[in-house]
Order: structure tokens, then sequence, then C-alpha cells
DNA sequence: AGCTGAGGTTCAAATAATGAACCATAAGCG
DNA sequence: CGCTTATGGTTCATTATTTGAACCTCAGCT
């Protein structure tokens, strides 16, 4: 691996671990000597990527990706976009809905709108969704070149609750059911008595960027139900991309959808 | 320089730019070999630090930085503490009140409050803030150790207007003046008919992370105003300051001040 | 004192980055 | 149409950077 991809590997662990951490620690966590570790961190530091407080020479994300958020964010407002949205459908479906962003290989809440009612399912801002276990993450496979999916399969797939689908061939065939209808469901895959529906939000090439999901909680939601709200979730996805891409047409299968191959 | 320093600063120079851009303006841009740019576009493209327009072939700032800027600010919401203080100073000031951050060694704005008034100074949040030339510039400088007001002196200094103050050894005695005083005075030094107070936000070892500023038309505000106006802004940062550190002491010049040296 | 584990540093050896030259494609033009 | 000149993208021998075992230093603990 390039010494790039290793400081932003190094930057992306760090970014996953809920407290801050000391040299040794980050090193052991990357499978990097010491030397390299701190290398790339006072690398990054320089430009303000990662942080070392002066007191406990622990490390922690800087302030440039704050920056360069505000500067991607005034040209491409993803959240800014999405979220009435997602504030919408949280109303009109009376449950928690939330939208996640693929970014670093992984799909990631971006945001989260509680329904007002009081018994409603939490989701936290940050959190990562496993592919194979949430239906945000379902939805996003269900659309992506076969290779990624393939690739997604290979990887372990832990088992969260007694319901979570670990075989990648029946996993294969919530894909199919998926790509077949336009949304996923999730039975419980990632936490008991939830369950949940989400459609992903497609770029003009017909890749997707993020998820729109509803969760609710298993007693109260009928079959029915979910499948409703699996369509006003493809619904709001739609409506978040046409807003977000512009007037570009979202054409199924552009002539260059693909780059290279 | 390092690789990772160089990748890092193709980002820093793609976040610059108002457009998207192609491969070859990049790497003349960032005074890199075409191939190289490439490797590090793909690099960083693979961690989502930059994305490449499917159609254009142009690339700009990707997704990562968003969710590192999420992360970051969910622990440490520099802007959220900031905020109220800004708005309350803008409100008693009843002049334009903004907050920049020092970032990838440069000092941005990242925060601004109009007052409610109509003739009033404009401040664009991501604007680049030049250490000479601005209230905010010289009241992090003043704070900042001896080599890097050596450093920042030694590059080329524009001249905005017929004010700005261009010789170094002038810019040092107003350091100096701001040192002593704790805030900084700009008389039109980056726009005509502008004056403009500022006091650092520093971080408990004492180094300056950013700055609270209060800009005025230079038509209405008294020398006593403008001095006001910084007595304001030293309450101000000092108060964001407290609050974002937490407990710990601003405590002067503390045994661990400089990492090496 | 002596031990342990932390952060941090060194320098010869190993490896990854580099860039001139290359290809492919598209647009402009006589 | 063929030529020119852009663009994005790729190759591979050369070169410079990265690497990591061993080292140092300091603080806390026995």
């Amino acid at each position: 691996m390039s010494t790039i991809g290793k400081a932003l590997s190094l930057l992306d662990t760090l970014s996953r671990l809920d407290k801050e951490v000391g040299l040794t620690d980050i090193a052991r966590l990357c499978s990097l000597d010491k030397a390299t570790a701190r290398r790339f961190l006072v690398e990054l530091e320089k430009h303000g990527f990662v942080e070392q407080d002066a007191d406990s020479r622990r490390y922690r994300i800087g302030s440039a990706p704050v920056r360069l958020a505000r500067i991607r964010e005034a040209r491409y407002p993803f959240l800014r976009v999405a979220v009435p949205f997602i504030k919408t459908l949280a109303e009109s479906s009376a449950e928690t809905v939330h939208l996640s962003e693929f970014s670093g290989g992984r799909l990631s809440t971006i945001h989260v709108e509680d329904p007002p009612r009081a018994h409603r399912i939490i989701v936290d801002v940050g959190s990562i969704l496993p592919f194979h276990a949430t239906a945000s993450g379902l939805a996003f496979l269900a659309f992506c070149p076969p290779r990624e999916i393939d690739a997604a399969l290979q990887k372990p797939l832990e088992k969260f609750t007694d319901h979570t689908v670990v075989d990648p061939e029946l996993i294969r065939g919530l894909l199919e059911e998926t790509a077949a209808r336009g949304f996923s469901i999730s039975h419980q895959g990632l936490e008991a008595g939830v369950i949940s529906a989400a459609a992903p939000v497609r770029a003009p090439d017909g890749r997707p960027v993020g998820c729109v999901a509803v969760a609710a909680p298993l007693s109260r939601t009928t079959k029915t139900a979910i499948h409703e709200f699996g369509a006003q979730a493809i619904a709001a996805a739609n409506a978040i991309s046409e807003k977000y891409y512009g007037s570009e047409r979202l054409t199924g299968t552009s002539p260059k959808t693909r780059r290279r191959d």
C-alpha cells in the first residue's frame, strides 16, 4: 500500500476511536512501526489533520477536515439538500429516519430525524452501518457493481442478533429482491426488535452515494407499513438525488457509467 | 518534503480553487509531475478525500473530510461553543463579528455574525485572513512563538490597500503593541474604509487557535469605540477558550509550552 | 536504585515514489 | 480529411524516500 494510503488509514483509524490515543496505541492499531506512525502523525499534524494534546501527548483529529468539509459543503451541500426530505419523511412516517453516506469504504450515518413520539428507534449520527446487517447497507450494495458486492461479501460477516443473515448466498438473494423492488428491508439485522426499510440515493452515473432509511419498532410495524416506508424512502432518496445533482439526468445506465474495468 | 505532505498539499491546493480542475491543471498548480499528481489523486480518491467527476474527469474535494469533521465537531464542537459568544458580541457592538480558525498554515473565517443594522461590513465564511493585513492575523501572530512570526514575515507581503503595512519591521511594532494590550487593530489593512479589532482564542498551552474580530465601517468608528471593541473581543475570546477547553487552566506559560526546539 | 513503559529518535537497508516518454482520445482547423 | 495540440492516463528503470530494530529519555512505580 502506498504511504499516502497508510497515512490516510491511520487518520481513519484515529477517527473511529472514541477517545484520544497515544503513539504506541495508534501504531499498534494500524499495525505500523512506532517510528512510522510518528512520522505520519507529525506530517498529518503539519497539515492540521491531527492534533497532539500538549499535556497528554495523545493524538486526535485536527481541524483541517473541518475546513475542507466547509468548502465541500459550501459547494456540495448534501446535508442541506437532504435534511428537509428526511424531516418530511420522519413526520409522515412517524418513525425515525436516518440518512447515510458512503465514505472511505464504509456507510456511515450522517443525519437522523426523530419522529414526534416517545417510543422510537435511536440511531446515532456517525455510526457505521454494516453492509450485510442493515437496510441501508443492503440497499447500498444492491445497486453497486457486482465486483463490489463480491468484495463486501468476502469479508467476515458479523452476526449481531439471532436474525442477522450472514450466509453470502442468502444475502445475494436479499440483494436481488432489493434491486427488484427498489428498497431493502432489514428484519432485526443489527438490533433485536427493530425493522427498517432503506433506499439508495444515487449519483447521476447510477452509483449509490448513501441511503435513506426508516427504522421502526418491530412490535408496531406491519408488513404493509414497512413496504409503505420503503416506497417513501425511495421517493425521498430520488428527490434528494435530483435536487443535489441538479438537472443532470438519472439516466439508468449512461454511456460513461464506468471509468475503466 | 514527504509524500504525505505533498499529497496533503495537493488536497489543500484543490480546496483553494473555486472550481473543479483537471489532472494537468492540478499537477501544474502543485508543481508535480502529471503521473505523480494522478497517483496522489487516485490514492486520495480511494479514501474519499477527492472525487472525480465521471463525465468531466475533473477532481473536487470528496466526502471523507465531511465525515472526519463531523467526528471532530462531535467531540470538539468549537463552533457550537463559540457562536453564542460571537452572537452576543455582534449584538452588543452592533457591528459585524467574525471568528477565524488557524488550519493548515492559514487563518480562515469560520463564522460570521452580522449586526442588526443595514450598513455593516460583509465578511465571507471561508475567506483567508492574511497575517500582516488583518486584525485577526496580527492578533494571531502576536501571540505566536517568535519563530513563527519570523516565518510569516519572511514571506512576500501583499499590499491590499494604500494603508496595508508591508514593512516587516513596522509589523513587528504592531505585533508588540498587540501583545501588550491583548488585541490588535487593523486600519484598512485589507479593505479600504474598514477598521477592525481582534483578539486571539488561545489553547491551554497559550498557542492561539483562532481569533475573534469586530469589523466596522471606518466612517462611524471612533478611536474610543475601536478600543472598546478590542476589549470586548478579548473577553469573548477568553470566554470561548475557557468554555471550549474546559477546566484546564490558561496558565500563561506552562512548563510544557513547547514540544521540542 | 532499578524497573517498566511511555514518547520520541537514528541510520543502514528495503521499498516505494518519481518522471520522461509513452499511448489514447478528442477538439480545432486549413 | 489528416494534421496539430490539447487532454487524461500509463509504464518502468532510476532515484529518493520510507522503514523499523535498536536506541535514547523521561516519568512513575517497587
